[in-house]
DNA sequence: TATGAATGAGTATTCATTCAT
DNA sequence: GATGAATGAATACTCATTCAT
C-alpha cells in the first residue's frame, strides 16, 4: 500500500481528518460554513493545485488562523466537503427511497426504486458539477478512507438492504457482489453523466441508461417490457 | 472548462502536453524510455505528491535537463504514462477482438467477446496496480483530455465497431449512448476490482460480473441461459 | 532526556547535520563561504528569533533554494557556524601547544602552557564576540551533539594529553575529572570575560584571573610563586 | 546591547520584562503560581521551542488572556521562572552561608564555606535538572539582563561578602575580579555538572573537584592539606 | 476580571524550471 | 545534446497577542 503523501507533511493519512473542534455556538458554525462554502468555491474555480489555504480564508472573510482553529490541515477541508458530499446523496437515497426500516410501505418494483435513486442523484449532481468534478475525479483516493466514513457505509447498507427487499427479483447469486457493483456502477456513470464533457445525450436519457443498465444486470432483462 | 493549476506554471493546460521532440534515435527513445519507466517507478512508490521531475531524474540515470529536453513539463510525463497505459489497453484490445478490419473472421457471439475483453483488461490492470491506482484515481482529471487522446479514442470507437458489428444481438437503440455507457463501466468497473480495496470477491468472479452487466445491458438479459 | 524541538520540524534531532553536498569546485565553495558568511552576520545582528533561512540567503546574495542546496536546514547553518567556531578554536589550540605528537619539544612547565592557550583563545574570542555569544550562549543545546564533534573531542583530547604530559605537576587524581574541569571551565570563563559586560577589569588581568584559576587548580598553587 | 528579536513583537527587549501587575490577592498569587508552573512544566518537557504561551495556559488551567493579565509577553514568563529560580539559589545560599549581617556567627573557614554552598546548589539544581537545563542552556541570553535582576546581584553581593569576611586567606588582589571568577565559575560548572551529559563522575565528586578549583584560586591550594 | 475565539505576520522548506557550461 | 547548479515563487501551518463578550 502506498502512502500516499497528500498534503505538506509527508506523514500517512490516518483515517479521517476530523474537525479540531465540533462547533456548538451559531457564530463557529456560521465561521466553518463559510469556510467550507469558501473551500468549495475556490476547488471549483480553480482545481486542486490551485487550492491553498490562504486563499480559502481570504475568500471566506477570515484569518488562516481560524481556519486552522477549526480544521487540523487542508486536507481536513476537503475532507469534510467530500463527506458533506457524502450526506447530501445518503439525504438524496433517504428521499427517493424511504427508510428502509419503513420497509413494505414502498411497493414499488426494484426498477422503479432505481429509478427514482438515479433521478434524484443525478439531479443533485447537477448542482456544482464541477464542485464534484474536482471532489469526486481529483480526489478520489480520499475514496479509499471516504469508503469507511459512516455516510458512505450508510450508502452502501441501503443499496444492500434495498436488494434483500426484492431478493426475488434479483438474480446474481452473491448479495456482497451485487451491491459493490451497483454502488461502483451508479457512483462512475452519474459522475461520468454530469461532469463534462459528460454523456453523449440528455440528462434524461442518460439516467434511463443507468436504470437500464443496473435493472438488466439485477432482474436479468434490460427493458421492463420486451414485447 | 477549469484551467487546472497542475504544473507550477498557473497557466491554463492547453489539451494534452506532447513530447517536445519526437526522438527518432535510439539513444533518444532509450533516453525517454529510461524516464518514463522512471516516473512510473516514483510515481508507484511515492504517489502524486512524492513524484517531482529532480527525483525522476535521478532515478532515471538522467540529469533534469534531458528530462526537459523531451518533456516540456511534469504533466507531461504523467500524459505520457496515461498514453502508454491507454496503449497498451488498445493492444490487449486487439489482441481480444482481433482487429476490427478483420470482421466477419471472429464468430463469437457479443457476450463472449466482451468476455475476452474484460478478461485481457483485468490481467493487464493486475500488472501494475498500484501504478495504476495513481494513474486513474489520483490523476482522473487527465481523463476528459485523455479522452480526446488518440489512443482512447481508438478503444472508443474500436468498441463503437464491436456493437455495430453486433447490431442485431444489441437492444439499446442509441448506439452513441451504448458505447458511452461501455467504455464508462468497463473503466471504471476493472479499476475498481483491481484497485485496493478492490472487489469483494476474486477477480474471475468480478469479472463475471462485469460482464454479466454489461451483457445484460446489451442483450436485455444478463445469464447467457435462463432456463 | 527531552527532545528539543530546535526547528520548526519537532522531529528529534539525529546527532549533527551535514552539509547536503560536499563542495568540491571552487565555485561552491565560495557560495558555502557566501552563506556562512552572512548567517554569521544575520546572527550577529538579529540573534536566534531574528535568523532566517531567506534573510540568510538575501544577504548572501543567493537564493533559498541555494542555501537548501549545501544545509539541509536552518539547523544546520548553526551547527557549521559552531564547527567552524570549534575548528579555529582548535587550530589555536595547535598552536599554542604544539602538536601532541611533538611533545617533549615543548619545555615550559604547565603553567606557561595554559597561559598561552588562554591568551590564543581570548584573543580568538575578542575578533566578533557577538557572534560567539551568539552562537556559544544562545544555542548551548547544540553542544550535546557538538560535543560529540570530531573537532570538540579533538580539543578535549589535546586537554588530557596535556594534563597526561604534565602529571607529575598534576595535583587531582581523576585526569577524566580533571579534564572535564579544565574544558568547562576554560570555554565558560572565556566567554564571560569576552561577551559583554564581560569581566570587571582588562582582558588581561582576565586571562591572569583565567589561568590562576586553572593553575591554581591543577598544580596546587595559584600564583607562580609565593614566598 | 544586541536587540534580540525574541518575542513576536521585534522591539529591542527593554531590559527586565515585569510582571503586569504585582499580585496582591490570594487569587491572583495563585493564578500567577499555576502559570508559572505550568511554564516550568512545559518546559520541562517540550523545551524552549515547544513551548508556547497558549499551551501554558492551558496546562495551568486558565485562559490564555488570564496569562497576558498577569505577564505582558511570553518572555516575561521565563524571566519571572529564571527569576524564581535564582531566588531559590540565593536562598539556598542564605542556608549554607547564614546571612551577611550575622558575620562572626560562622566561624568556619573559607573552603568549609564554599563546600557548603556548593553542595547546597549542586543539591538544588539535581531537583530538576531539565528545568535547568532548559533555563540556563536554551536562554543563557538572559543571562545578560538576569545579571542585573536584584537577585542576581544579591548573590553576587553576599559572594563578594564572603570574600571580604575572609580576606586575609584570599590571595587574588582584585576582590571584584575575584568575585566575578567565582561567580561564573560556580555557575557554569554546577550547571555542567547536573545537566546531562554531566560530569564524568559522581555528583559528590564534581562538587569536590569545584570546591578544589575554587579554594585552589583563593586560598593559593588546591587541597586543604598539603604536606 | 476572565475568557478564548480570532487574528495575521512570519518562516522553513519544496520543486518546477532555466541556462551557463 | 547533456548537465546539474541555481533560482525563487509558492504554501502549509504556528503562535504571540488582542479584544469583544
Amino acid at each position: 500500500m502506498i502512502p500516499v503523501a497528500n498534503s505538506r507533511s509527508d506523514s500517512p493519512m490516518p483515517s479521517l481528518p476530523q474537525p479540531r473542534r465540533i462547533p456548538r455556538q451559531s457564530r463557529s458554525r456560521a465561521l466553518v460554513e463559510a469556510i467550507l462554502e469558501a473551500t468549495a468555491r475556490v476547488l471549483t474555480e480553480r482545481g486542486y493545485a490551485g487550492t491553498n489555504t490562504n486563499l480559502v480564508a481570504e475568500r471566506a472573510g477570515v484569518s488562516v488562523g481560524s481556519v486552522y482553529q477549526y480544521f487540523p490541515n487542508k486536507d481536513a477541508l476537503l475532507t469534510a466537503l467530500h463527506e458533506r458530499h457524502a450526506a447530501e446523496m445518503h439525504a438524496a437515497m433517504e428521499r427517493a427511497l424511504g427508510s428502509p426500516s419503513a420497509a413494505g410501505a414502498d411497493t414499488r418494483d426494484l426498477r422503479s426504486k432505481l429509478a427514482s435513486l438515479v433521478q434524484a442523484w443525478l439531479a443533485a449532481h447537477r448542482v456544482a458539477p464541477e464542485l464534484h468534478r474536482v471532489l469526486e475525479k481529483e480526489f478520489p483516493f480520499f475514496d479509499a478512507p471516504a469508503d469507511q466514513s459512516p455516510t458512505d457505509q450508510g450508502i452502501r447498507q441501503r443499496i444492500r438492504a434495498l436488494l434483500d427487499e426484492h431478493r426475488s427479483e434479483v438474480v446474481p447469486q452473491d448479495p456482497e457482489l451485487a451491491t459493490w457493483v451497483m454502488v461502483q456502477t451508479m457512483e462512475s456513470l452519474i459522475h461520468a453523466a454530469v461532469i463534462p464533457p459528460g454523456a453523449p445525450c440528455s440528462a434524461e436519457a442518460a439516467g434511463q441508461a443507468i436504470v437500464d443498465l443496473l435493472a438488466g444486470y439485477l432482474c436479468g432483462q434490460a427493458r421492463r417490457a420486451l414485447p
